[in-house]
DNA sequence: AACTCAGGCAACCGCGGGTAT
DNA sequence: GATACCCGCGGTTGCCTGAGT
């Protein structure tokens, strides 16, 4: 049986001969690919044109990078799979060269084992139940012990969430150069579901607040909610760091209005993550959490780019090289 | 050398969203 | 608005290969 799209036709399926790669790669360089569905005919080949397509996405396309994942790859992975769940496809955006198909292989044959050799649900990155731990194998223990590529895998509640775009619409040289977000903040819905007992509740983050020169972000009731002790946990990396919730770490220079501007909307679908910020005399940003994560996507995401956790020490700020495509 | 098994990878399948008619 | 078609995505399957016995 083959793809809905081509039952009607005699197709071939199955792997690729050099053959087949040859006729398409020639194809597709000399014409494009307007229309997969008549890429197989015009090309002569026996396939579907979704067959086509995946072959040339995930094999023949010339800027595919081959070979293992380098370390910071797999780093990545990590980071923004602890947002995004499985967008493999938006994953893959932050690897240039790297396939869907391939972040989500990697995924499920090896990052996935590592998680839960370190006791961390591959889900919602936090740390499973020991008794599930020990399903899985007992080795939560080994999470301690990492001083290597492991060190990836961190569970999120010392991990305080960052971001950092050094390459985009910002200069870091002109300020606004630290900012950390808890993970609780940056999660994503499915993450919200399955974390709703034991982390961010959007109450507890509908005032945040960023205040001019020194600018700092707070969230009300933060000492009172218990969903917030998941983020307390995060002040070892100096991100809050008093029974108030005040996160002191975080700067913002104000004098940069331009990227307060930029600032000054971030829809995120139809959920909108207020992100306002206001004049420079009152900054004012409000937040909740259930980030519609669509905020992703290249022009919604996170326009001013520029995150960076500047205390996150000891690799707290797994994400410093994340590029984001805004 | 032969066999088994697990891991990695490529490809398929089905679904949802977008667009054209 | 309804329908058909196409594309892209995520989940799953099945093949290939190498390690272990």
């Amino acid at each position: 049986m083959g793809h809905h799209c081509c039952s009607k036709h005699k197709v071939k399926r199955g792997l690729w001969s050099p053959e087949e790669d040859e006729k398409l790669f020639n194809y597709i360089t000399a014409h494009g690919h307007a229309c997969w569905s008549t890429v197989p005919k015009e090309a002569g080949l026996q396939r579907c044109g979704k067959s086509c397509r995946l072959r040339w996405m995930n094999y023949l396309k010339p800027d595919l990078k081959r070979g293992s994942f380098s370390v910071e790859e797999e780093r990545i992975i990590v980071d923004v799979h602890r947002i995004l769940g499985n967008r493999w496809a938006q994953i893959a955006k932050h690897l240039p060269g790297r396939t869907d198909n391939e972040v989500k292989n990697f995924w499920n044959s090896c990052i996935k084992k590592k998680l839960i050799a370190q006791g961390l649900d591959p889900k919602t990155h936090n740390l499973m139940p020991a008794s599930k731990t020990s399903t899985y194998g007992g080795a939560a223990a080994a999470a301690t012990t990492g001083n290597n590529s492991d060190e990836i895998f961190q569970s999120p509640t010392t991990a305080p969430f960052t971001i950092s775009s050094p390459n985009k619409g910002f200069d870091r040289a002109k300020g606004f150069d630290k900012m950390a977000i808890p993970p609780t903040l940056m999660a994503p819905p499915q993450s919200n579901v399955a974390l709703h007992d034991q982390t961010a509740v959007p109450a507890a983050l509908s005032d945040l607040q960023c205040r001019d020169s020194h600018v700092l972000m707070s969230f009300a009731n933060a000492s009172s909610s218990p969903s917030l002790g998941h983020m307390n946990a995060a002040s070892s990396s100096s991100f809050i760091n008093d029974q108030n919730g005040f996160m002191d770490d975080c700067v913002w220079d104000s004098t940069d209005m331009e990227h307060f501007e930029a600032l000054n909307q971030i829809e995120v679908g139809d959920k909108v993550q207020t992100c306002t910020l206001g004049n420079e005399k009152g900054l004012m940003m409000e937040a909740y959490c259930g980030f519609d994560l669509e905020m992703m996507d290249d022009s919604s995401l996170l326009p001013c780019g520029d995150f960076y956790n500047g205390g996150g020490g000891g690799g707290g700020g797994s994400m410093e090289q994340l590029q984001w495509h805004c």
